[in-house]
DNA sequence: CCTTATTATCTCAGTAATGAGAGATTCGAT
DNA sequence: ATCGAATCTCTCATTACTGAGATAATAAGG
């Protein structure tokens, strides 16, 4: 969109954002892994926990609602949510406004296993990324953050 | 592994690194759709992009170092180079040092259609980037590179 | 030479999704 | 009330992988 500053095929600016983006797919890949062993002993992948962890703090909540929160597919949430069940984690529960809905709801033996693991799991967080410290951390945050939303923005606009 | 630092479930650190985790989620999402929306048209997806990228910039590579570069399983390579080979972007070559081993290497149709997109899809990048200023992008790779560096050592370690 | 370990790719079954479209229901404007 | 558009979930075919193991070739040590 924006037009190119120079004739250079990589001229500075673009070579920053290129080498931004190489090691923003290299971080979250590296941390994602730590954090995903640290599930993997108890059968979750993180896309479950994801889902576990907003019914954990956030009560019930309708299948739509998660599936923003995750950033999942219809499809996707349907799927999610089915496996779950199986395991007898979560269970759907009828919506009384609105009959096509339904919400997603922890059972009793999901609150255990939050309980269990949330705790633990939140520590491994902290220490996958621990190689910063917390005033960088949060550098880094309000950094990301910035460019999330103007990523994300854009995206919409166009 | 390390100790938590006070008995409160989630303490500062902890929520500062929860933070951290959550925007550098969202932030590679909303990037990689923007720069995946790119791509798109041309029917090339940032996996197979980023082979082809490999090989343009490097010249031929051995699959287990394009694997290694862009970080997917042995089935996967094997996988996208078909793919990529049977559009008769990529082709396989023998190595003459070992038999075992194949290069991949770009076709002449594989190098023209990287003469084509690739200058475009790094001012894409540079466009899903511009919401941070150049030095704040050089900031937030430096903060990444270190974060990623010091996770992946910690999950080799472990 | 052998033998054993290592390395490089490929095969194959399985998994975690996506995305288009179908049904059912609700909402909004007449 | 009724029609049409919008909304919520689910179904299904398809995709892009992963990971374990097979196969083949090389390397290293005795």
């Amino acid at each position: 969109m924006t037009a190119p500053r120079s004739t250079k095929a990589t001229d500075a600016a673009t070579a920053t954002a290129l080498k931004l983006y190489v090691v923003l797919a290299r971080a979250q890949r590296a941390v994602g892994e730590r954090t995903q062993a640290d599930l993997e002993p108890h059968g979750v992948s993180s896309t479950e926990f994801a889902i576990m962890e907003a019914l954990y703090t956030k009560g019930p909540l309708l299948l739509g609602e998660v599936q923003r929160k995750i950033l999942v597919s219809s499809g996707g949430i349907t799927f999610l949510v089915d496996k779950l069940t199986d395991r007898g984690l979560v269970e759907r529960q009828m919506c009384p406004n609105d009959r096509r809905a339904r919400y997603a709801a922890l059972t009793r033996k999901g609150v255990a296993l939050m309980r269990e693991i949330f705790p633990r799991h939140a520590a491994a967080i902290r220490d996958a990324m621990s190689g910063l410290s917390q005033a960088e951390q949060k550098e880094a945050a309000a950094l990301l953050k910035r460019l999330g939303l103007a990523a994300a923005a854009a995206t919409g606009e166009a």
